[in-house]
DNA sequence: TTAAATTCTTAACCTACATCAATACGCAAT
DNA sequence: ATTGCGTATTGATGTAGGTTAAGAATTTAA
């Protein structure tokens, strides 16, 4: 068993916490605040993979001696624990199979459901998220432009 | 500590394994042969989540109590390790991360890739799977319809 | 408080992929 | 060999969402 080393940071809005192509990238729990991760395009764009409010863990799934995929910054000041990769190891089963279940609904939901129908579970699924981030956050999290959730917003609208 | 039960089965090509639905859904370790997990949209199209040939796990990732989102159906005659979810929870955490860096991967690639470089990606990390399965299976894990992955390939061949 | 910079919306046009339909191909069963 | 049935290909046409551009609204900085 070895020793668990836990730092607590400040971040500002803004900041970087790691950049792709990083080795020895940590895992992050949010205790306030807001954090993202996301990957960045040949063609420059940013496409969100997840949003990590109070009390969730955001971090690259690569391994150990991979460099990392995503970047991660906060979406607003926040205070966050950094746990070592290797300790993480160590967390809660329970914990890594729901984030595993995130996933598996974020896989079905890309490739089954309409810019509209993904909107639509997004306010379901995280209205308190929706409330903090630009439309543009959200867009880049159902892997649409801004433009298009706009239009979405509004079909969203008139159906009610 | 609980002790682990762990039947062995069989299953013949085209034997579905688990239901949407379904309540205490299990995991499964092929030893050999193909299975794959799925979910049916409401227009009745079938989209590909996993395939699992030899020495990976397959399951829904919802949690115990939850009804199973996917199905899990042979498309090769399987053998089978059958394992309880519970007792899952034992799986070595490595291996959870692994898979999560799997899914990390197929989501940006979703959100960010073109059908054609799904494709070439697929044949890079999957080149034996590739070989096992129909077009029509290929073209649902990647998220377009076999017409498109026909034209697709097409175009991809003519570049070389 | 004003200026500068983002973000949001709207509109016109474009493109990747879906849909529908017809034909050809492959392969299992008799 | 012949029939039948799923799979693959190809073509014509449709459409969701992307792109570009411009103006309005909102946020940030000074």
């Amino acid at each position: 068993m070895r020793s668990i080393s836990m730092k607590k940071i400040s971040v500002k809005k803004g900041e970087i916490l790691q950049r792709k192509g990083e080795l020895n990238s940590k895992v992050y729990k949010v205790r306030s605040g807001l954090l993202r991760s996301y990957s960045i395009d040949e063609q420059g764009k940013e496409h969100i993979f997840l949003f990590a409010p109070e009390d969730w863990i955001i971090a690259d799934s690569s391994a150990k001696d991979v460099p990392s995929e995503l970047y991660i910054d906060a979406l607003e000041d926040t205070e966050c624990d950094v746990i070592n990769r290797y300790e993480n190891l160590a967390l809660d089963p329970l914990k890594l199979m729901k984030r595993m279940a995130v996933l598996q609904n974020r896989v079905t939901m890309l490739m089954s459901a309409s810019a509209i129908d993904r909107y639509d579970h997004f306010l379901r699924t995280y209205p308190k998220i929706v409330q903090r981030v630009s439309q543009k956050m959200i867009a880049s999290y159902l892997g649409i432009t801004p433009e298009a959730l706009s239009r979405v917003k509004k079909e969203s609208h008139r159906k009610r």
